[in-house]
DNA sequence: CTTGAACGTTTACATATGTAATTATTCTGT
DNA sequence: ACAGAATAATTACATATGTAAACGTTCAAG
């Protein structure tokens, strides 16, 4: 598990296009964050792109004119990292309340239900 | 569900001793914060409650010459906002892989996975 | 009454963040 | 070779955040 610099909200949008996919040129970035949100402005998402650089979260090679952006960060390592912050901050760092109140927190389908006895079914074993 | 002033993760901090216990003075709520970091400088709890103050998250009564601080927002309420928030940009918005990674995470104990079991048959029954 | 402790208020300051505009560079077509 | 289009780099700027110091006020003890 790496060291993960820090990345802010909007940031995490400009990542989880790279994590689905990469490399992709900035204009490609730009699209697909359109795509879920047409507000997206293509300054702002270089501007993030470079701020990511700086942060070393995203490397790039060149491909003639444009870069190529990719992660140099597992989703999985970021995930971890602020999945770790938000259980502490919200609560208390104790799994069984968060489990607790995300599961009250919405309707489940019956599949997700029976995919989470599996999980659980997965840990009571070890 | 109220609309609740986005709390930045030192404030939480300050926030979890008031929604623990309050009112407390400023002097108090420093002293709890100690009690599990020592770091933790007067100068800087007291501006963490003039800024929560300002954000209409905390409000206070004068008892002579101190103020008790006190909680005008629920943690309920604050949960759910950081909540959805953290779902949304980390999981996409979906449920399941939330609880999937948080029950892959770490070890649960015996009851933990009880009560889980516990949580998800009420989900069932509906 | 004076002084210091206790408490709140104001000011400080670097870095982060959201959101771009402006500028520089470079490929590409004429 | 030159102009325009596409890119990247630089600059901008308000607000947020972490972390306090400095200042003002007031109560309490001497």
């Amino acid at each position: 598990m790496h060291q993960v610099p820090r990345i802010s909200d909007t940031e995490w949008e400009v990542m989880n296009v790279l994590w689905n996919q990469s490399p992709l040129s900035a204009a490609q970035v730009v699209a697909r964050l359109q795509e879920t949100d047409p507000s997206w402005h293509e300054q702002t998402v270089k501007t993030l792109l470079n701020r990511l650089m700086k942060k070393q979260a995203l490397g790039y090679r060149k491909e003639g004119r444009a870069y190529l952006y990719q992660p140099l960060v597992t989703k999985e390592d970021c995930v971890g990292a602020v999945s770790e912050s938000f259980l502490t901050r919200v609560f208390g760092g104790s799994l069984q309340p968060l489990l607790a109140y995300f599961v009250e927190s919405r309707k489940l389908s019956t599949e997700e239900i029976a995919e989470l006895k599996r999980l659980i079914k997965g840990k009571e074993k070890k």
